[in-house]
DNA sequence: GTATACATACATTCAAAAACGTATGTATAG
DNA sequence: CTATACATACGTTTTTGAATGTATGTATAC
């Protein structure tokens, strides 16, 4: 076979994306070689070669594939406007725990990235990519929580900034825990019981609503 | 050289695994070759493939070294005698927190855990270990919290499991986070008061102490 | 006490595989 | 006709496990 048609020259993209995504979460990110891609892929290393430069660009395309959908999804509860910007935000973190009990797409990224590759210097890309993804993420919180507080819905002695915190660190924790022994406990049923807890404490814990 | 005596030969083994943490943390374990920790060592690969079968070996000692000193740890909070286990608990929390960012080779290790490791599939031991140590410890902390309910530092309507489940998901949200990215947010400031919060919930959380 | 016998603790060398990147071939879309 | 979208073939590097060499510790015989 030879020259295809640009649309289905991206189809093979996406197929070596998708293959990329079923090996890494098989063998681990450094175990798969680009042969066990291809193989999976229905395809030579050469076509991985013409679409990426190597097993990281292959990597990081998997990873960005799934950043758009992530960052569109969050930008319901940070309008100004939203007159329950603490009931759309627990609507939305409970629908990606959800979603990723339900969506073995996403579960498979997830694990890969919390279970199945490694983070080496401060210098590598993939690193500055984790940070950058961390500081939006904590804008959009932080964007959410004070409209709750003008909204009224929390009090204005919050602690911002350890609120911000607390979440990242719930939502990391469930999922990496979660992911690495998933009979540990039922996420799905439990995620809105988690999260209700963390929304309660905001309101009442004196750690984060006193002073300073 | 030649035959050193059996002190001398415990010795270079641990050499071997202290050059192995160093260069695990460095390069990531799969980028690290046998030959990068015998240079690092100051040894030959002949004295690694003497002491241990292979790199796996070799990170498995690495693990377990840092496995017991902790497990010792957290035998003082779970003893039926204890008039504040809340308090002991508590104690032991943050002084896991605290010595994580104090101790720069517990702060490798868990970096090397977290972020510089890949698991694979569930027949390997690794995982299999990951478990065990996860349920080891829901029982040390079930223990603890059954005691504090028995001191009526606790409600006894608590939903334990979910207790043990969200104490797992912070600790390991915390040192996740905080060890990818160390400016997020300052763990040894933050560690009581992100501990008091999951301890106040405990007591005060309808999702934690309602009935259910 | 000392010579002997063997185990130990490595160093060195080697062969084989695996994986990578590149170079080149080729058929077809545009 | 030419750039594209791959497949194929090749040379190189890296790493591994094992095989082998060797000098010394150590226990035992006498």
């Amino acid at each position: 076979m030879a020259r295809r048609t640009k649309a289905e020259a991206l189809e093979t993209r996406e197929q070596i994306i998708d293959a990329a995504e079923r090996v890494f979460h098989k063998k681990g990110v450094s175990r798969s070689s680009l042969s066990d891609i291809a193989e999976e892929a229905g395809v030579t290393r050469g076509a991985i070669y013409w679409h990426f430069k190597n097993k990281h660009d292959v990597f990081v395309a998997m990873t960005e594939r799934h950043r758009l959908p992530m960052e569109s999804l969050s930008q319901q509860a940070e309008s100004p406007d939203e007159t329950d910007p603490l009931g759309k935000l627990r609507e939305l973190l409970v629908y990606v725990l959800h979603d990723t009990v339900r969506d073995p797409c996403r579960k498979r990224v997830f694990e890969i990235i919390f279970h199945k590759c490694e983070f080496t210097a401060q210098t590598d890309p993939l690193m500055a990519r984790q940070q950058e993804t961390y500081l939006d993420g904590s804008d959009k919180i932080r964007r959410t929580l004070n409209n709750a507080i003008a909204q009224g819905q929390l009090p204005d002695t919050l602690n911002i900034e350890r609120a911000i915190t607390m979440l990242h660190v719930q939502m990391t924790g469930m999922l990496y825990t979660w992911l690495l022994i998933p009979d540990s406990f039922d996420l799905e049923a439990e995620a809105e019981h988690f999260i209700d807890c963390y929304l309660g404490s905001l309101r009442e814990c004196p750690s984060l609503s006193g002073r300073a």
